[in-house]
Order: C-alpha cells, then sequence, then structure tokens
DNA sequence: ACTGTGTGTTACCGGTCAGTAACTTATCGC
DNA sequence: GCGATAAGTTACTGACCGGTAACACACAGT
C-alpha cells in the first residue's frame, strides 16, 4: 500500500492562554473529534491511525484512548457529529423557502451542487464510510443507515409537500442523484455528471408535479423547466 | 478496528489433475487474481492483505510477489478485470435491442437493477474503490477514472442516439442515477431507492425525446410513460 | 541426464496497527 | 496548601502490514 497519510505537520493548539477571560481552551476530545473528522474525511477511516489522530491533534494515544473506548467508537461518534452538521446545513438551505416545498428542494439542490463541487470536497462521509465498513455489526453501521434512511425519507416528504403524483418514487429518485453525484464527485474533478444535477431536479419536478395553473395553496410563479430546447 | 476479514477457510484448489488431457490447470496467477477479485469486492481494498490473498488463493506471498510487482498493482490488476468483465457485461444487456437507442437504455437499466440488487451485491467495484485510494498517483485510479468517463461517454452516446434535445444532460442524469444506485445499495439492503430506477430512467426519457408521433428512423411502439396517476 | 521454469517453504526485515501500564505534570476548586 | 481531575510522557505488547532472501522441489523440453 501507499504511503497514505502525508505528515500533515501542524502546530498543534497545546495550551492556549486562559487564565484571562472567556477563552475556554478546547478539551482533548473536542480537538481529537476535530482531528478525527477532517482526517478521516479526506484519507479514509483505514487510513487514518488513532496515533495520528492523536498527535494531530497535539496530544497523544494515552489521552485519546481516556476519552474514546476504541477506534470503532470514535468512528461511530465520528459520524455522529457529521450527522449534526449535515442536518443543520440541510435545514438552513431550505428555510428560506418554507411553505414552497419545491422551491425547497431546488435550493437544497442548488447549495448541494456548489458545495459538494468545492475543491476540497470528496463526497459524501456517510457513504464513503460504509464503503470500509463492511462488517454489519461496527457500530459507525448503525448512524449510516439511520442517516440515509433519514434522508429518503426527508426527501419523499418534500416531494409529498411539492405536490408530487408519486412521492415515494420522486423522493427515492432525488436521492439517487444525490447519491450519484457525492460518488461520482470521487472519480471527476470539476466538470463532472454532477454539474446537471439541478437541471435533472427540475426536470423530475416538472414530470413529476401536475401543472396545475391555479391550485390552492400552490405558489404563484411555478415556472416550467423544459430539458434544453 | 475490527476483525476485518473472516478467516474464509478455503479448500484452496490446489494442484489439479492434470496430467491425462485438456485440463491447463490454472496458474497461480490466475488464482490469485480471482480469489483478489473477491475479497477485494467484499472486504475493500484495505481490509485485505497480500498474505491473505494469496493463502487463500492456495499458495504463499513468496509465489505472489513473483506474479505482480506490488499490492497497488494488483489492485490496478483487479480493476483493468472488473472493467473488462462490466464492459462485457454493458454490451450484452444493449445488444438485444441494437438500433433502439431508448429501449437499450431501458434494458441496460432493467438489468443494472436486478444485478446491483442481488443478496452479495456491493454496488460498484470502482466506486468503492475510489473511496479508498485518495491519492492521486495510485496505479488503479487512472483505472478508475479511464472507467467511469467511459461510462459518462456511452451514456451521453446512448441518449444522443435516443433522440434527446440534450443529450448530454440526459447522460450525465443517467450516469447519477446509476452511480447513486449503487452507492445506496451499501446502506440500504434490499428495498432501498434503487428500486426506482427503472421508473426514474423511463420519465427522464419521456421528458428528454421529443413526442414525435411518426418520426423517420425512429420505433414504432415508443410509448409514453407518466409518472404514476 | 541436464537445465530452466514455476512453485512451495521457512524465516526474516522494518514499520505500523490498536490498545495498555505506570508515572509525571499542570490546572482546577476549595 | 490540598486534593481532585485532566492531560502529557515513555515504554511496552502482540499482531499484522508490505516486501524480501535463501533454499527445496517437481516437472517440462531437449
Amino acid at each position: 500500500m501507499k504511503s497514505t497519510t502525508p505528515p500533515e505537520t501542524g502546530p498543534a493548539p497545546g495550551v492556549a492562554a486562559h487564565g484571562g477571560g472567556a477563552a475556554p481552551k478546547p478539551r482533548v476530545r473536542d480537538r481529537i473529534l476535530d482531528t478525527a473528522r477532517s482526517m478521516f474525511y479526506r484519507y479514509g477511516l483505514r487510513a487514518v491511525g488513532v496515533d495520528a489522530i492523536a498527535s494531530e491533534a497535539g496530544t497523544n494515544k494515552m489521552s485519546f484512548y481516556r476519552c474514546f473506548d476504541s477506534k470503532d467508537e470514535l468512528i461511530a461518534e465520528y459520524l455522529r457529529e457529521q450527522g449534526q452538521a449535515y442536518w443543520a446545513w440541510w435545514d438552513a438551505a431550505i428555510a428560506p423557502h418554507a411553505g414552497d416545498a419545491r422551491r425547497q428542494l431546488e435550493a437544497l439542490f442548488d447549495n448541494y451542487m456548489s458545495l459538494t463541487g468545492k475543491d476540497g470536497s470528496r463526497g459524501c462521509s456517510f457513504g464513503n464510510a460504509v464503503v470500509e465498513l463492511p462488517e454489519g455489526d461496527h457500530p459507525g453501521r448503525r448512524v449510516i443507515e439511520a442517516h440515509k434512511a433519514e434522508m429518503r425519507s426527508r426527501l419523499r416528504r418534500l416531494s409529498a409537500e411539492a405536490g408530487a403524483r408519486d412521492a415515494e418514487a420522486l423522493g427515492d429518485t432525488l436521492m439517487l442523484l444525490m447519491e450519484g453525484g457525492y460518488l461520482s464527485r470521487l472519480s471527476f474533478q470539476s466538470q463532472g455528471p454532477l454539474t446537471v444535477a439541478g437541471k435533472a431536479v427540475r426536470t423530475l419536478l416538472d414530470a413529476h408535479i401536475p401543472a396545475l395553473a391555479a391550485d390552492a395553496a400552490a405558489p404563484a410563479r411555478r415556472r416550467r423547466t423544459a430539458p434544453a430546447g
């Protein structure tokens, strides 16, 4: 196998001045979790050892094992934290269009595209993690499966709220689209298939949502978007 | 980390009777490659060591290194072999409908769904591999990127042949769909979003292909498929 | 018989893996 | 100052990692 993780020589925050005011120096556990997040995401779960995480976090293995029972538990905790951040992002992305599910979906995907298309992006933490955790009993797997199930159910719910004829099918299709973008991001640099996700969503919404011009409770400007001309 | 690969106690073919006739006993290299294929796919690239592969193939590490320069080279070779098998499958799936690109796409996805939905399926070898190979210079990465680029180009070509208004967008959307099915397969058992891929493809084809009733060279029965009622 | 080739066997290298023991130090509230 | 708690340090275990050296054997074609 190759060298995997470069040294990643970081300054290691270590002890921060905290005698004077309200600068609560980050506890070891938080530093470790933060470091684990970035290293796991960048290099993968198996490629990163606890020793590397600990020293990168400015501490050592012994302190690591005072905070976490095992590496597997750290992985599970890492995934739980990623989940919280994910739903915070999700909610923020759809919040501006509360009440208009169609626009919420469009905004969600627009946001998703620009985020996943970014330079440092390595796709979805959960999708990547599940590839490395084939064992059915790993503590991280339950987190992953719960996360993906929640994603699916949210997309289905939004599809229903948007007035889709077959909300479950639309929701699942949107899920495939998202997952596909995440995965394809790893094999293409910036001009990958991900770039059409926005168009694809609008096409699917058009196809699934009946075009009732004056529908009750429906937003005024629900424009049709034909796929090219 | 957990135990990763179970012992997988296999009988190890070893020496096959070959003195009499035309039974060319499988060479070590082939046995190794075959074992690597199943173990890499099942457990992942990093989870499987060369020692485990060799002994599972009924040989040993020394013979392994007589056939392959390194584990990384074996990985690349594994991916090349998977690529050959993949295109053979692909061509066989679309062959029955030569000349009718729309039906070819439908057949491709139907075939893909039943295959990826199978019990032992762990999604896409290439997608899984790229998750474990973040290093840009790994010999396997070129194979993966070439494979995915080829996939994309084939889907775009089929979309064009099917008469799509925006063939590149349709092709890329279909690519997202496929990739999404592969990835989501890992987080859902059998009733995952993958099950709607067939419907989704037909919806997208309907949306992208102009409905010319009597088009030259167009197949007679190109039925519209409305997404539910 | 001789030799080349393919293969099996054993032992080993340096490095890293996850995880632990025992001890020291720094900082906190009191 | 005192004790409690959090954290750093060094050294270690046993297993596994990718990769190699040296040697033995079985069989092919000549």
